[in-house]
DNA sequence: CTGTTAGCGCTTTCAA
DNA sequence: TTGAAAGCGCTAACAG
């Protein structure tokens, strides 16, 4: 059952009869060892497949240069480019990267939490939506003092730096462009219309009608019929197709619709052509993310773009303060803002 | 500098007065405590925010019930299939993964190698494309007794299992589909001529031209620039753009295209409007991978699909294999059939 | 039911 | 230039 024994440094000494110390100098290239003894130890390392054994490392100095990132969605494109930027500002600071997966439950959420504590990470950032169990495990990991931050996760407590995107100003954003073309009938697909107060987009929608005093028709907003839970990627393509279909079966269905995010959209739009109706002749729509997908759909999808990038380096400098201060800082927020990108799921060119 | 230091079983051991075995046999709630004593111990894990040390366990227990995976391009929407494939298998043999990205070079690589190992993982899953240095140091880490298994990575070595889809079949499917059509000026977008060796998908493409007796026009295969090593999602799209634009440029352009993978078919396809002409009456064009995107171009994208969630599966299963045998196992190799999908790209319906 | 002892593999500190 | 001792935080094994 066991893994086959690792050959020690202490294995290393005993062959060589010298003292463990002294082939641990040798390997960490630190203190005087005599030129002669290094030759034959760095032999005996190879020779005997040695490999320093990083958790005993890390045991005695109490840090691993290791940070985790919990990420819900890793199918979604831009769940790549956080990761990415994370990994790329903490590589310049000599840190490593564990990425695990968290896309269905809170359990999950819950487990990739323990098994990086247990790993000793230096702090950990989070990127999954936020659910009840896993808030109250995330406290006590930051109560036995980990550094951790959160990407759009709405979840507040001292100690936690907070980094996301202004879904509600852009949420408004996509809605007022779809007003300003003219439409009074505007669905959402993507989330229940009891869930607008943990979907700030969805409540930018809301506030961008009631604004304009287009009065909210409810069963213009539709979700999924499950509760909505970690959702993963592609599966909100079928969400986003299930959701028009129904909004388009309705005796006086909307001219427009802003869906939860790019791939709702995408599939919002598969239904749509399928009923032969054009886009945006009969129906425009806005999708949320900017995915790389966006602009090959036909026709090009509007959108509203968040700066994933940003995020992620926001986050990984944020967290790499909290690690290197002895004090704990200040919690912090950002709240960075979205961009609407024009095309002509909305707006005929010329 | 240090982050502020943990609370230890020993702590509470002391403020309780009881032995530090006593508070492990509650934390990990085996052997025999008073339900007194175990009050006493939860409540004082409760509030001086107690966390059990992973790390020092480990040191103990000698696993983690922790695997690595190393996952280059992690923007091909794939990886993430691949990635969750890995998990859900692993996960329910009560392993956890690590993903560490190395997108760029065998110093990244070879980083990840040595974090993961440091962390005392149980094995490792590596699916990044194969290089020199890298597998060089991975020999070192099958060495020192790492259970290894490789997806999709040219590296042959004793003790460490293989996953690959059949490029080479792939590659010459998806070429003798376009010579059915009737092409014979056929181009390859994505890689040098001379990468044929390492590059199966290539070597199909050759062999499908020398069994129709198409001799090769080296001109038709174009690549980048520069060396070809770990290339990233979507600056695969450049790389399909600009070698189109540079087979559109010759005096007798090709009539179809083979391209590397789905992004670099796209991006070829890009070039293809821009330039005026018709897919796929002026001409046609092939992918690989068959990623969600490449039924929502227009025309919808011809490829080549491999099964990726299998690979991922199977990888798992060789690892945990290894990981349970006190014997190291035989080698084993599992190449899997790919499919092509024909779509408008190729052939217009009707 | 609880405590003691020893040691996982390594490094820090001090002594030779 | 090298070695010995102690201990990081935890747990297996045995003793009380």
């Amino acid at each position: 059952m066991a893994k086959k024994r690792q050959v020690t440094l202490t294995d290393i000494a005993a062959t060589l009869g010298v003292a463990p110390m002294t082939v641990s100098r040798v390997v960490n290239r630190n203190g005087y060892v005599s030129d002669e003894t290094r030759e034959k130890v760095l032999q005996a390392v190879k020779t005997m497949n040695y490999r320093p054994n990083g958790v005993a490392r890390n045991l005695k100095r109490q840090r691993t240069e290791t940070v985790g990132l919990v990420l819900g969605d890793i199918s979604n494109p831009y769940s790549a480019e956080l990761a990415n930027a994370v990994r790329e500002r903490l590589w310049s600071s000599g840190y490593n990267l564990f990425i695990c997966i968290s896309e269905h439950s809170a359990t999950e959420d819950i487990t990739a939490f323990e098994s990086l504590v247990d790993h000793n990470v230096d702090g950990i950032i989070v990127a999954t939506r936020s659910n009840e169990e896993g808030d109250e495990h995330l406290r006590d990991i930051v109560d036995s003092n980990m550094p951790v931050v959160v990407i759009g996760r709405d979840f507040q407590y001292e100690g936690v730096d907070h980094v996301a995107a202004d879904n509600l100003t852009g949420g408004y954003e996509a809605t007022q462009h779809l007003i300003d073309l003219g439409h009074r009938r505007i669905g959402f697909i993507g989330a229940d219309i009891k869930n607008r107060g943990s979907l700030k987009r969805l409540q930018g929608y809301l506030n961008a009608l009631k604004t304009h005093d287009i009065e909210v028709d409810e069963r213009l907003v539709t979700g999924r019929k499950e509760a909505i839970s970690g959702v993963p990627g592609y599966s909100t393509e079928k969400m986003g197709y299930e959701g028009m279909k129904r909004l388009l079966s309705l005796p006086n269905p909307p001219t427009a619709v802003f869906a939860r995010n790019d791939f709702t959209a995408i599939g919002a739009m598969t239904a749509i052509k399928e009923a032969g109706l054009g886009i945006p002749g009969d129906i425009a729509i806005v999708g949320f993310d900017d995915i790389p997908m966006a602009t090959h759909t036909s026709p090009p999808l509007t959108t509203v773009r968040q700066p994933m990038r940003l995020q992620g380096q926001l986050a990984a400098e944020m967290l790499l303060r909290r690690i290197g201060d002895e004090e704990t800082p200040e919690r912090k927020e950002r709240i960075l803002n979205c961009e609407l990108i024009i095309r002509e799921s909305t707006v005929l060119p010329g």
